[in-house]
DNA sequence: CCCACGACTTGAACATGTTCAAGTGGTGTG
DNA sequence: CACACCACTTGAACATGTTCAAGTCGTGGG
């Protein structure tokens, strides 16, 4: 917009020949405005504390992110990676569908956690249809696929069998699913979040039942009605 | 908060003696509001450019609302009504579930219609758990309670048999899909949001169709599931 | 070696939501 | 009728996200 560099960050290295001085600044100021938002909150951290604290002028963080909301997108992009890195035990343990699922599930919980309660402050920003930190948003995109890539790897890598149209669409479904758990997250205020666990604990054998029934010839023929919703709907203007 | 009226709003007239004079400056402002909402958008119409067109001080708008955001409160509650207003005729002639949620789901979306292009931008708003505005929050209760309501006449008033467990939390759950579809419609860009028409006419039958399964001897140990999470996940604390 | 370019940095200025101490005026009471 | 109370109103002051014109400085080309 500013003619200022893009936002797109760290996954993009081979962009304009930056300078390394420009990249150290990026990360310090990242650094500590993520640090900043652990210690007091997003609402409560000022971008003059974040330049003040990363002992730079307030206008050098503008020219590095385009807006305070910007800095969230790093939290995002490295709370992806966690959750990542989190699951792959289980994944690597587990072969059937229901474990692995409730593992990936927990584990994005487990990686979460520590941001709970400022993850609802913020967590606003993400809901603007047109801010580039919506799930849903371009920006995004490339977190999201990573996102529903680790559930590709819940259902491709366990044994249950499935319809194949179904097991193309799962993935995504469960992801969605997924965004409704972090929805739930975010509005549960019960201690440690233990109703979210209980959704989890009790949604996926839910789950895990409704993909063997969907192999039943009776319900064949909601099953063919769900996925040519999806379809219809998926369809773009 | 600040020991000033609190923003429980028009369906509470018998609360202090408010003067007379008081609730018109109140709904002056409200109505101003509105139309500048209308007109240029919610980020575009600055808490003083309300104030300069209701020809009242800046101040005196933070006499009747805690914050900008519940101005929006008052667009909120207005919408409820007329929701309930619009769903009326399909809910005294039509006698079939499908058809009853159809017609109930579509005019919400007529209601909302014309707000589509702003609506998405204070719907961060909405978002934040903490916010009074969020539809789940203590504040929006009464506004809640009404939306049930509404489709608890879409199921009380059908033909449809089912489960009376079911009977009892399907109002809720439609509720909670109509938030799903209002999330969809707030993100729907395609012209005329057709794409969250298509969801509609295309989740309804499906609708249909389970709450019919669900009387099936194979779906009910499903069934029994579905609502013990219910159970389970309400809980507080 | 010098210069020009442009990446990088600065901090004051600006816009806007919000607060607050100081009124203003109508009304019920002595 | 005078007075005190209180609902209501005011606008300047404040806090904070954002912009921008003006630097600073290292580096590659002449």
């Amino acid at each position: 917009m500013t003619g200022v560099t893009t936002a797109a960050a760290e996954p993009d290295p081979a962009e304009k020949p930056r300078r390394a001085r420009g990249e150290q600044t990026r990360q310090l100021i990242l650094e500590t405005a993520l640090r900043l938002f652990r210690e007091r909150g997003y609402t409560e951290t000022t971008m003059r504390a974040i330049a003040k604290e990363a002992g730079v002028a307030v206008g050098n963080a503008y020219y590095y992110f385009d807006s305070k909301e910007h800095l969230i997108q790093g939290f995002y992009d490295r709370n992806q990676v966690a959750h990542r890195v989190a699951a792959e035990s289980v994944l690597t343990t587990e072969k059937e569908l229901a474990p692995r699922l409730r593992g990936v599930l927990h584990a994005g919980i487990d990686v979460n956690e520590p941001y709970h309660s400022f993850a609802a402050t913020f967590f606003k920003s993400a809901a603007e249809p047109t801010s580039p930190l919506s799930p849903f948003s371009k920006e995004s995109s490339p977190a999201r696929e990573a996102a529903i890539a680790i559930f590709r790897d819940v259902v491709d890598g366990s044994t249950a069998k499935l319809d194949p149209e179904l097991r193309k669409e799962l993935p995504e479904l469960l992801w969605l699913g997924w965004m409704g758990v972090i929805l739930f997250w975010v509005y549960d205020k019960s201690p440690g979040q233990r109703r979210t666990r209980r959704l989890i604990d009790g949604a996926v054998p839910l789950i895990d039942r409704m993909v063997s029934l969907s192999r039943l010839r009776v319900l064949r023929p909601a099953l063919r009605q769900v996925l040519a919703l999806i379809e219809t709907v998926r369809k773009d203007d």
